[in-house]
DNA sequence: CTGAAAGCGCTAACAC
DNA sequence: GTGTTAGCGCTTTCAG
């Protein structure tokens, strides 16, 4: 393989100038840096990261690890991170944990030995135990969309859950709903327990009773929201309205809901966190909470390279929340004075 | 950061030892390994897999490049990809071009000078100059979904597009439809000029005409789908059915159709080309040609490994075409007897 | 079963 | 403006 040694030779200058030449370094005389760029040319070569990485101890690269690639809220928020990562000539390792800890245990090693410089991750374990490696060696930390119990020193960029969810409640109790049945991903997740607690505070709020068997966990999956809306809608007294915890679950809720021959919002209302994207195109129905997944992306990167290049003048870990945002359309049915 | 030889002084013997025993070869005492275990875990240390691969030549890397990572499709072939990349122990390394050129050209650069092993390629320039580097390195390739044109001797994983589209053309004209609309995106890119020819081959088949002005070229986006849909609709002799390229296309044809005031199938037929996932899902009524796309991705990695690892016996490029499978639903309208 | 030496390709730090 | 030296952390080869 050419080397840069092969090049100073070509060009008969050092290796040092040639390495100077390709990094763009000034000091070179015009004459010179024509020379090795015609020998680079000549010989077809292409410089080794590796090597440059492994002396610099510095990979440009960094790892973005989610839960579901397949889920377009991940998606757009990755073209975020790509987009401003590349702007700032950063790569990016997409990762996919498809909601399994141990993948997601797997992928830190591998990132902490292939040396990244820094790490976003909307963690599905919900623990800090899994990041042992990265405190360990000090690797910069971005955590997204998702926070972790207990971790506090780290940095965050997340969505307004508890106030999002908040949001939707309201609009269903002003509308007169009063049983709202719930249905969430996983217990330990902080999307899903904050997005409960910010269900439970708009029925406090208006003096609702919580009830248990209207709160449903499960996965954040079409499948899991299916099958728990037959569970709510089978119950003796069922919800007059469902709030689906996040895009998947909601689609699930839809084909049930679809199955047992019932009709949005006639003879059930839903509400939906997350937007789903090709139906609220083809049909704009589902009043929802929408988040910036992009500018969310875009953010924690800035936030994470400049933890990298420690251009950070604030010392403190930080928490930034986005603001979500409240789509009121059709899915909501007006409910006439119901006995509370 | 501790090394093999912090890790060697410490246990008391040499870093080859070490190595040796972090790289599970055998021939290493028990209790040896056993010492040496011990100082891993006591003084925390990660092995460098830069450095690893540097000395070896080997990134245990793969690099994916797709055209949008917003597409169900891609998204669904990037984690057969990931799947199967992760069994054989390889990372992989996902590049989104946007459909744009120059991102292509630009990963493709950063990706050998990382040294990957291997790439795999979705193409959005279709034209072979843009791989000079890959080729001149010798880097495994292979292409994805979408071929380049006069480019033979390279592994190709595939949909049978031309009869892919035949299928829905036909299914078409079988149902008395004789002036069909297609809407394409670029016209270099392999999947969309292959789908062009299933559809000119239908109507060959068929004895119609071929009308230039039923065909559209433009992106493979829902905003080029609405606008060509537009065009298509407010001609004076307008098509009776609509050819969706693929399914960004077809969203923005049905948003097209709905804005006019029209109804699929009533008073336009709908076809596309790959599924609309959740669209499918809630409402399943549009007749489509489903890709394996998963399949795709496990299939062109497995390939792509075999060739890195040279464990292939077949030298020769090899083209492997997945076939489509088309599903019909209700987008469709049966024409009576209309006038050729 | 274990170790010593050399080198992978590059750049920082310092000379000239 | 340009070159020399040394070393990043690891593994291969060969000796013991």
């Amino acid at each position: 393989m050419t080397t840069i040694y092969d090049v100073a030779k070509e060009a008969g200058v050092s290796p040092m100038t040639v390495s100077r030449v390709i990094n763009g370094k000034r000091g070179v005389k015009p004459e010179t840096r024509e020379k090795v760029l015609k020998a680079i040319e000549k010989l077809g070569y292409t410089p080794n990261s590796l090597a440059r990485s492994f002396v610099l101890q510095k990979t440009h690269t960094i790892g973005l690890i989610i839960s579901d690639i397949t889920n377009p809220f991940f998606t757009t928020l990755a073209r975020g991170v790509e987009d401003t990562a590349m702007g700032k000539n950063y790569s990016v390792i997409l990762c996919n944990t498809d909601e399994k800890p141990e993948k997601e245990q797997i992928y830190l090693e591998v990132l902490a030995r292939k040396r990244i410089d820094g790490i976003l991750l909307a963690s599905s374990t919900g623990k800090k135990s899994t990041l042992k490696t990265i405190f360990l060696r000090n690797i910069p930390l971005v955590l997204i969309d998702r926070k972790i119990e207990g971790l506090d020193n780290v940095d965050v960029v997340k969505g307004d859950n508890v106030f999002g969810a908040y949001l939707l409640i309201k609009n269903l109790i002003d509308l007169g709903h009063r049983r709202i049945g719930i249905i969430l991903g996983y217990k330990h997740i902080s999307t899903f327990y904050e997005r409960l607690e910010g269900y439970k505070k708009a029925l406090m709020e208006a003096n609702l009773p919580i009830d248990d068997t209207l709160i449903k966990f499960g996965k954040p999956s079409k499948d899991s929201g299916f099958k728990l809306t037959m569970e709510l809608l089978n119950m003796p007294n069922p919800p007059t309205a469902i709030f689906g915890g996040n895009n998947f679950i909601s689609i699930g809720v839809m084909i049930a809901i679809r199955e047992l021959g019932l009709k949005i919002p006639d003879d059930i209302s839903l509400v939906s966190f997350d937007d789903i994207e090709v139906m609220s195109q083809v049909y704009p129905f589902l009043t929802v909470i929408s988040q910036p997944a992009y500018s969310m992306g875009v953010i924690a990167t800035e936030l994470l390279i400049r933890r990298i290049e420690d251009k950070d003048k604030i010392k403190e870990k930080r928490e930034i929340i986005l603001k979500p945002e409240l789509i009121i359309r059709e899915s909501v049915r007006e409910l006439k004075m119901v006995e509370s």
